[in-house]
DNA sequence: CTTCTTATTGAGAATGATTCTCATTAAGCG
DNA sequence: CGCTTAATGAGAATCATTCTCAATAAGAAG
């Protein structure tokens, strides 16, 4: 994990980036996280990292991650999402809505076929992964 | 087309909602439809047919219709698009985010192995749609 | 280490989509 | 034809996201 933040930090600066304190939180936080995470959430785990981190500046590094290919976002009802995502071959993402655990299946066969038929119909996805909002398996028994 | 929004009407009449004019027009905009469209898009196509219609109404028949699985909502950017689709078993529907043509690839055995990679997760979708966004062969040549 | 340039920041205002409120209307039953 | 109440339209309210702008600090250069 710390590793991964490490090697973000250095292709950030090679891109021309600057490293700030501010965005290093942010990026630790999304690196860290075992699920996906709105900035509202995004924005309390910073701060305790830097407590002077804005909800601007968390949505201004969820943009550069996003452009650098670093990471996924995703809609849940009306709010956005983000995820740790850097697979680059078409494949699917399932995404509890309520526990917003994300079980990333591996491409194969099912992903492949479906990369053949965007293929043929000439259509070019916007992402790599497909999502799938629903209920994981925990979520759906009664609590 | 007239044929569909007469099942529709019939249908939600059973279940005991009121069909009134705002409503009428609503369905018959969504079922003449040939790509999806914003509520906003919805409303001035509706009040060419019923002049009093609400933006609020459109909000509020599209929360029934989609309820009653007449029509699935999709998100480009910020905005919320409808679009009717009544088919129910698993598939995917390649959205164009420029002209928002929905392609709807039909059921086949990458559908099927999707659907077999869910089962075995334990995992249930909340759409029978899969949506993946992106430009369709059209949109992406240069205009 | 200090200075300079300017990308980046934080706070709050602004925007845009969607939802809510509430007095009024009309669907559909008897 | 009336009655009951679901449904409506208009505008206010809400919520996520984006923008504005003066102040700050990253990083290059000296």
């Amino acid at each position: 994990m710390r590793k991964r933040t490490r090697d973000i930090q250095k292709a950030l600066s090679e891109s021309g980036y600057r490293i700030t304190q501010s965005r290093l939180a942010v990026i630790e936080v999304i690196m860290r996280a075992r699920h996906s995470l709105s900035p509202e959430e995004i924005l309390a785990r910073a701060r305790k990292i830097e407590p002077s981190v804005g909800l601007a500046t968390v949505y201004r590094t969820l943009d550069v991650l996003h452009a650098e290919g670093y990471l996924e976002r995703v809609r849940i009802g009306n709010k956005g999402y983000t995820l740790a995502c850097e697979e680059k071959s078409l494949h699917f993402h399932l995404i509890c809505e309520r526990c917003r655990t994300v079980i990333e299946l591996q491409s194969n066969h099912s992903s492949d076929a479906l990369l053949a038929q965007l293929r043929a119909a000439g259509f070019k996805s916007r992402k790599n992964a497909v999502e799938i909002v629903g209920l994981c398996a925990k979520c759906q028994s009664p609590e």
